[in-house]
DNA sequence: CGGGTGACTCGAC
DNA sequence: CGTCGAGCCACCC
């Protein structure tokens, strides 16, 4: 076994992952980002869809990654489906102060968080 | 190595 | 806010 390369999710190797987890961590609680912001962010403001794949391997991470914070540019939760159940993650989002009324975001564009923030 | 898929986004209507 | 089509890139078979 030269090079043993079954690895479903790369632990590190990946810098777009990495760099996924690594914005996404900075969520404050309580408040929201997008795909396109973060996939912006890390410098593939095409590669939306990429963000939500890295996130999908989030819980490959020793660190927690709030991934119920990331949302979709229209403030719906696109990717509650995937919380292991449709109620968790509005129920992460309600206990964090977000308000969430028919799987979208109330006041959207009050709690969005910008990644570029963290510039600042 | 090609094709299908996806937790997205944008523009147009 | 509704739908449709196109672009995008990594992963899976």
């Amino acid at each position: 076994m030269t090079k043993s390369s079954q690895s479903k999710i790369p632990e590190k190797n990946t810098d777009f992952f990495t760099r996924v987890y690594d914005v996404v961590r900075q969520v404050p609680s309580g408040r929201v980002t997008t795909y396109g912001a973060i996939a912006r962010h890390i410098g593939s403001p095409q590669s939306a869809r990429m963000v939500g794949w890295a996130i999908n391997g989030s819980h490959t991470q020793s660190e927690y990654v709030p991934a119920h914070r990331v949302i979709n540019r229209k403030g719906m939760l696109s990717g509650k489906h995937h919380f292991g159940g449709p109620r968790v993650m509005q129920e992460l989002l309600e206990s964090e102060g977000v308000a969430v009324i028919e799987d979208h975001v109330v006041n959207f564009d009050s709690i969005y968080w910008d990644p570029y923030m963290e510039l600042i």
